[in-house]
DNA sequence: TATATTACTATGACAGTCAAGGTAATTTGG
DNA sequence: CCAAATTACCTTGACTGTCATAGTAATATA
């Protein structure tokens, strides 16, 4: 079954913490964490690169994140995100928050 | 255990489909929806009557919904909200994409 | 008669998302 | 070796759903 592409305001608000997610296992570059959401989805949901960036920026902001420029003396092409203990506590949070939001739309819709 | 309110960013979007829901087993005006709502998912989510309002406006707008007045010889104090054909459909329809947004989710968080 | 509650409406602000556009380095194919 | 495709990052402005705030008015209660 060919599944459609997913309205992705029904993902808003979980950007943040799905980026949080995929961090816990290594820092990564934004190219990267956009494909492998895409893998991670089953190719039903593409991260929208403006959407990505302006998560990356806010997180960073935040102070959930960092970032570094990787290889710089071949021109720094990679940047690099990494997650921070702000960013651990903020997962966790975020996690339980969404628990509790499936359990209240399993009972509305 | 007293659970936080919840971040109403995380159920933006279903709205919509929670209103849709209560109108299929019947007729409802826009308080008793709200409070509908409310007790139904057990205190710990409370729409706000702006986002109620404009939710029932747009569906309206949409087709998805028809109003009128009750007790219009009393004074006509109760808008009452009716599901439409194309409103039992749209519910169908939102109800999926939510299965298959839960899905992803459980997947990327 | 004053106050609380029920019920509906309008307006302006805010935040997350995205379309559209841009820059520049690296890889691939002819 | 050069053109085209791919990789990679960034910005801007618009859109939409939500909500704080404010308002109107009828009914019930004290």
């Amino acid at each position: 079954m060919v599944q459609r592409q997913l309205s992705s305001d029904l993902l808003r608000g979980h950007v943040d913490t799905m980026i949080l997610k995929l961090l816990q296992s290594g820092d990564k570059y934004g190219y990267e964490i956009s494909k492998l959401i895409y893998m991670s989805s089953n190719e039903q949901y593409e991260i929208k690169e403006a959407t990505m960036y302006s998560s990356l920026k806010r997180l960073e902001k935040d102070g959930c994140i960092l970032s570094y420029w990787g290889d710089a003396t071949q021109g720094g092409r990679r940047k690099y995100y990494k997650i921070t203990s702000i960013g651990e506590d903020t997962y966790t949070q975020n996690k339980n928050d969404w628990e509790q939001a499936k359990r209240i739309l399993e009972r509305l819709l």
